[in-house]
DNA sequence: TCAACTTTAAGCCACTTGGCTTAGATATGC
DNA sequence: GCATATCTAAGCCAAGTGGCTTAAAGTTGA
């Protein structure tokens, strides 16, 4: 596997830069895989003590491209519950859907990349406890809100259910976004992307509010 | 975090040993997170030299792992056809869907450990190119009957729009095994095992054979 | 201009890593 | 019994790892 457009754009400064190359190679060799002297490298810092000087050990590198996303994604996401204000279409059950999960793709459309969503998924396997399930409290304001809304349409589920059922939303989404992933990884684009979009998104609604079994 | 329950059952061979181990370690800390010489010791070997006999480099071990609970898996999904035959359920849409999920609670239950669905993201997203997208060939016989049944039942799809959902059930089945595993790991019980599988595998089958948009 | 601060470079260090060789132990087949 | 094959132990090695110190370069504000 060649470095092959792992090195970021150079108009960024080298902190930002750190970041971007440690996202591309995370997702292509793990969190784990890859050295902060290559990261350094490719960032293109000549010495890999600059990762230690910005985000000083690996697990700190890790949280801050998680947190550089998260930024970069809720200010979408307020533009959208605006819009969706201004449009009357706040009471639509799938604008909830559409805020958490669209931010993603326009991430991948302006940046030409799709590591985030592997990355995403490696970073949700190592830090379950602390970010599964946290509903409310230390989240941006743009998801906060998502989930709050989230968590009224589904008042008919407990708590732990509730839960549950958004994690699964999370995956199924990052299972499209593997399959994208992967499509554009081999060149072939096996399936019209918005037609796949379109078609997860339905299924995500359909399961995130399927109502509960009735009794008899 | 310290090396407790890593260690395996001392009945077992060796061999069996080092997957036990490993799989457990990568599920904690990563597939690359840990040593060679860790897994081994972990296994009781005195010496690292064992994994590389056994499996030759890391990545055939982690195959070996892959192989070892697919292939425990496979007796049970041909075990389920056979009943579902019997008891005249073989054309329930919700039989596929178990066939193919049922197996690894089962994996959980007999061996106490909930290890596996964390290692097993974690092979997914290394390996999505090989194993997404085989809905045929290669795969053992109860599996591959699963998803033949499927591809049959999602008639409606193209091949990759098919294929596409399928992967969205296993990784909402994945969702559903790490909130599981969490509330193990955090000693809490949030909620009723059973009544979540149940709830999830009615939002898989809503979403796996939802119908495509009608026109107009 | 120059001092204070931030950022990069260079290089050292003890330690760990995976691969390897060799020898010894244990099981297996005849 | 005994030879053959299988498995385990012990230890060496070059390469790579993250942490660290020190110095230099660049930037900023007064």
């Amino acid at each position: 596997m060649s470095e092959r457009k792992a090195r970021p754009d150079d108009q960024v400064d080298s902190r930002t830069r750190i970041i971007l190359a440690a996202e591309i190679l995370f997702a292509r060799e793990g969190i784990d895989g890859v050295s902060l002297r290559r990261i350094a490298a490719v960032a293109g810092q000549k010495n890999h003590h600059a990762v230690q000087y910005h985000f000083g050990t690996r697990d700190g590198l890790v949280q801050a491209i998680f947190d550089y996303r998260m930024e970069q994604m809720d200010e979408r996401r307020l533009t959208m519950f605006a819009e969706a204000e201004r449009d009357g279409r706040i009471g639509d059950p799938r604008i909830i859907v559409e805020v958490i999960l669209l931010p993603q793709i326009a991430l991948i459309d302006r940046f030409g990349d799709h590591s985030y969503a592997n990355f995403l998924c490696q970073y949700l396997l190592r830090n379950s406890d602390a970010e599964f399930g946290r509903f409310g409290g230390n989240l941006p304001p743009g998801l906060q809100r998502a989930l709050t809304m989230l968590r009224q349409r589904l008042d008919f589920l407990s708590d732990s259910a509730a839960q549950r059922r958004l994690i699964t939303v999370c995956f199924m989404f990052l299972n499209l976004l593997a399959v994208y992933t992967r499509d554009l990884e081999s060149g072939r684009a096996s399936e019209d992307f918005d037609e796949a979009l379109e078609d997860t998104i339905r299924q995500i609604v359909a399961a995130l509010f399927l109502p509960v079994r009735q009794e008899g």
